[in-house]
DNA sequence: TGCGTTGATATGTATATACATAAAAGCAAC
DNA sequence: GTTGCTTTTATGTATATACATATCAACGCA
């Protein structure tokens, strides 16, 4: 249930912890030190009660927390056992552009190339998974950082599930922030690649054809309804995508 | 503490989900949906107990794995508020190369190309936070995919962090599986980037120069030093990182 | 009007208790 | 020896209760 950003509390700053805050910063450590390895039998609740002197829901809800966070598994009967890391994963953060723009000290500048409402292709389905007599809208826009091309945004929207893009020109206003304030998504996947910039791409990027560009496709679902496809091209020395880690995940 | 993967249950399975759970996935599938959208005042837990007909412990117990999970925010005598999310954030897993071989269906194989320990120089302190008069073990290898080289690996390790690479010769096994298996980390950072091949780079997975590569940097720590940095160079269109998604996170 | 005090309220934590359940261990009958 | 039962054990969930604490609102006093 529990990254470890959210397991993590201050020690240091010496501000009261709760009593099962300690108990589970105690075990957290002790995992991550290696002290207690993969595979370790840690105490039994009941031994952690007398330990810490207090009640066995006390110890459960750090335990039960642990379980969550995918650092401990629990087995009925046998006790609770640390987990092998299962995945090195990292929690990538995608930041909106603009504040990508503004991180840099530069000013930030949004210019819609290409917008058409039109019925959905084949070819569609391969980016935005709509059924297929369905109206789609696809956008094409530059963001500037100074008065450089920052990124390239090629963008489909499902009209089945956001209606209300039909009425809005995007001339003004990027259609990320746009999406994010108006349609809660529940489910996103990303595809991160290498490519290097065809001649439209670097035309539009302002930098030579072949350079290497680093390309970031998201496809985003609400409520199991797709909702739009975006292909973020970035030249490629311009930009690094950066990742904080998260230490063990089931 | 709970990230979405871990706070979702299987609905449609009809499997017994405990009342704690129900309240949870309610109180959850109301938010995605957007009913209940970002600063809607959730009920009270006072209230929740009397709709859901058991104690303030059970509904007190969901709250606070949502709270953790960043999906609400408590304030005493206030309430809990759905939170605005906050970062589109994704949870990129980083699989063991080998795992990615097998994966496509090829034959995986390792070979180490340079190894050599020596004095850090100021150059190291870039990719490896150590201080300075300290050894550290260069490595340098290729991963094959049938008999195209797949990856370039190129690492550095610190020897004060891990002072058995001394022993061991790396020819067999890759670094990145025996420093998994030995080495309790608890930090890193990714930087991902897309370069054009330089000519050693092109040599060494045969393609030509300036072919747009996927670089992943990767920075570890255990206990506050630092273990080891290591860059992975993939030819651009033989390689894509996925990422799944996290809907909301603090 | 301005300010401090007081009380009400919702959450935060902890306890003792109870029963359910999964799984391993022990035991007995075949 | 293997099968099938019972017991033990550790966790899983839920309850009623208690007190702490942060905070807002209302009140009363200067």
């Amino acid at each position: 249930m529990a990254d470890m950003e959210t397991l993590r509390e201050e020690e240091a700053g010496g501000e009261p912890v709760s009593l099962y805050q300690r108990i589970l910063g105690d075990i957290r450590d002790r995992i991550l030190s290696g002290e207690w390895p993969p595979g370790y039998r840690i105490p039994f609740e009941h031994e952690l009660t007398t330990q810490y002197g207090c009640s066995r829901m006390t110890v459960n809800k750090a335990l039960s927390q642990l379980a969550n966070a995918g650092l401990i598994e629990r087995r009925r009967r046998s006790g609770s056992f640390v987990r092998r890391p299962q995945l090195q994963s990292a929690i990538l953060e995608i930041h909106d552009i603009k504040a990508e723009v503004d991180a840099l000290g530069l000013p930030y500048r949004y210019e819609l190339a290409t917008r058409l409402q039109r019925k959905a292709t084949r070819a569609d389905l391969v980016r935005l998974d709509v059924p297929l007599p369905s109206t789609v809208l696809e956008l094409s826009c530059r963001h500037f950082a100074g008065d450089r091309p920052f990124c390239l945004e090629d963008r489909l929207i499902s009209l089945a599930a956001v209606p209300e893009v039909a009425d809005e020109s995007f001339a003004e206003m990027a259609p990320g922030p746009w999406l994010v304030s108006r349609v809660p998504w529940n489910a996103a996947e990303h595809a991160i690649r290498a490519v290097g910039a065809d001649a439209a791409t670097a035309a539009a990027l302002g930098i030579a054809a072949g350079t290497a560009c680093l390309v970031i496709e998201r496809r985003t679902w609400s409520a199991d309804q797709p909702v739009t496809h975006v292909r973020l091209t970035y030249a490629g020395d311009s930009h690094a995508l950066v990742a904080r880690f998260t230490p063990s995940q089931g």
